[in-house]
DNA sequence: CAGTATTTGTCAAGGATTTCACAAGGGGAC
DNA sequence: GTCCCCTTGTGAAATCCTTGACAAATACTG
């Protein structure tokens, strides 16, 4: 049962494949080979093979994949079922429309508060939670023990807010501020979206390809 | 002047090289040697240097990198003055936020209209534009020739919105709907953003680790 | 102005990831 | 039940990316 480490591209690849088996569910799509869902997905199917293989192999030769088990599996292991306490940092835009938008529950995790360092913010509705002042923050963690935390802060304050965080009990930040939060302690775990890079490497390829 | 073809890692961390540079800038330091960037950025030297030198070595031995000289140039390759024309499919939460929160003309993009399949959103105020309703999409397009099209729209729609976008003249997607654009010619650009993606694999990340 | 300390650009080695190729095993037809 | 076809799991080859090492060139020091 040796726990085999998992490359960072199988793992980036693992949430495609559930939202493509989950695809194949809705079809009424019962089994699916390799060499299929590499067409419908744009990979090769060797890829697939050995991607499925980092986790045992639980597919039959001759038939194929059982989509319905293979989607239950992955889903186990990304943990979509942990419903992972999470906290939410800046109510401006993108925050609540992250609260609003994105299904959280469905993704392994649970939004139980979203914090404001604006006052007037404070008492709002954000989606269907009520947006809180700042200094309400330590004595919510002491109670209901948050595990990560999502930042849409401007950089200004980020660093110090992640630090103060982390002594708070956080260990996993999922950043959208304009700036790479820097970490020594490898336990924590940062997952940073800069929509501003993505935006502009789709600038990038823009202007170099006519 | 054989254009090389740039590496898809190498471009993925021009925009990361260009915020950093910026931030080096607002602290006035005008050199940095490829070793103190690295240690900043957490890369290795040496990868910095073999990153620059795809386009050309704009350092000096001995002394390292302008930083001013640098930034323009990288920005330039990004072409973040480029102001492609965009437009915004869907006013819902996220592609409002998106409109407010991002400054695409920073980023070598500028957003010139937001529609929505909602009549009843038509006519709202998104940012500093009015979301028009779909039916006046194929007149704007004609009209302004926008190159670009940011996607947030749930995704049943996406792929034939997707095709029809294409023959307006669309060369570009940006795409938020949960769901991977499947489009057979090349020359059409998709940089998909999967939040839920980026979430599980978050999730996956604490799951796996104590 | 000479000597030393830096630092780049670059080539080669090392690692990581993807693709290829094929033996082994199960499914379906008759 | 037997044969044939299909598809997986897997080890090895190939490709891609990152790191290491060093000569050449520049800056700095006294």
């Amino acid at each position: 049962m040796g726990k085999q480490v998992i490359s960072t591209p199988v793992v980036r690849r693992l949430p495609r494949y559930y939202r493509f088996l989950g695809e194949l569910e809705c079809e009424h799509i019962e089994r699916i080979s390799s060499k299929e869902l590499a067409q419908r997905m744009g990979l090769s199917a060797s890829q697939i093979r050995q991607d499925f293989n980092c986790f045992g192999g639980f597919g039959q030769q001759g038939y194929g994949y059982h989509v319905g088990e293979l989607r239950t599996i992955i889903g186990e292991i990304l943990g979509v079922d942990a419903h992972t306490p999470m906290i939410l940092i800046g109510a401006g835009n993108l925050g609540r429309a992250l609260a609003a938008h994105l299904d959280f529950e469905k993704h392994g995790c649970e939004l139980i508060g979203i914090f404001d360092s604006n006052p007037e913010l404070a008492g709002t509705q954000a989606a269907w939670l009520t947006v809180q002042p700042m200094h309400t923050l330590v004595g919510f963690c002491r109670t209901h023990q948050p595990q990560a935390a999502v930042l849409c802060i401007p950089k200004d304050g980020a660093q110090k807010l992640c630090d103060q965080l982390i002594h708070l009990g956080i260990r996993a930040f999922w950043n959208f501020s304009h700036y790479d939060l820097r970490i020594n302690n490898p336990d924590i775990i940062v997952e940073n979206v800069h929509l501003g890079d993505s935006l502009m490497t789709l600038a990038y390829c823009m202007h170099h390809s006519e």
